[in-house]
DNA sequence: ACCTGGTCATTGACACATCATGTACCGTCC
DNA sequence: GGACGGTACATGATGTGTCAATGACCAGGT
């Protein structure tokens, strides 16, 4: 490696890898206990949720994608699959013949019902109990900060 | 959603939800910087850098798979994708006839000579220009903490 | 020599993400 | 009212991740 590179000092790369492996360890353990708890993807929860967060439980495609950060692709493909395995519908838009609504079928509630609780157990336990308050209260302000960042960065 | 289940507070639900969505947002970032800036994925970028880390240039794939966190499928997946783009190349083992080594070919160092100092610029960038040595320092605690955390939660 | 259990790696099936492209419909301007 | 640019969503190709099953080999006991 070229030592006139502007790499990471050591102190920076502490904690840049910590961070780095803590996000690759706790989703996939986060994903994994959710798919062996309620056969549910994270994808999955996050969609049956933003849908459950509606009084009508359904919205339109845009503004799902909006809610939850998806792009319009990626959503159109995860929903067709959860419409074959019956978590969702889609439903025909009568003031916009292009337009879509998914909404939730039964089933989706159901599971949602079902994995919503342990999926915050999880959270908690594998997270939560490991910091403290003011620990966590520190995590988001930076968090917050860098997204903020992010932002306004090319 | 049942009232009893036990729900996140606001304060934990607002530090939880902006971590997650940095994960996202930061990960997708950088890799899609990586692949518009050097053709490498995030995947390709990790184990090139496991290979130039050895003087050798080579690794079992048992070693690399642990250094760089692997689970064995996902490792053999993605370098037979590799061996097709000739970044690394598989070689024998002498000593062991079911093992082999992955070695980084002529390619994938001429690669990773060009990613890497564009990565470490993006990180830089995109993380470590929104906050303070401080605040870094103290995310790479929580970060830790939470790691061994992990290791000794079921 | 031959099981036998464990280790090393591959493979196939499927879920997921992204990119580029396609199709149908909207509103508007002429 | 017909052409046109833009919006809403779908689709196919390709790369990636995970799980379960498999093959190939090692080492140790009998």
């Amino acid at each position: 490696m070229n030592d006139d590179t502007p790499w990471l000092s050591p102190r920076e790369q502490r904690s840049w890898r910590a961070f780095v492996r803590l996000n690759q360890k706790l989703t996939a353990r986060l994903g994994s206990e959710l798919q062996s708890q309620s056969k549910l993807s994270g994808p999955d929860f996050a969609i049956l949720v933003a849908l459950t967060d509606e009084p009508s439980g359904r919205l339109r495609f845009q503004e799902l994608a909006k809610n939850i950060d998806f792009e319009q692709s990626r959503l159109s493909h995860q929903i067709a699959r959860m419409i074959k395995r019956g978590l969702v519908a889609r439903e025909e838009c009568a003031e916009d013949g292009r337009g879509a609504f998914v909404t939730i079928t039964e089933q989706g509630v159901e599971a949602i019902e079902v994995a919503a609780p342990l999926h915050v157990a999880a959270v908690r336990r594998l997270l939560l109990d490991a910091i403290s308050p003011e620990d966590l209260d520190a995590l988001g302000d930076i968090a917050a900060r860098v997204l903020r960042h992010l932002e306004t960065t090319p």
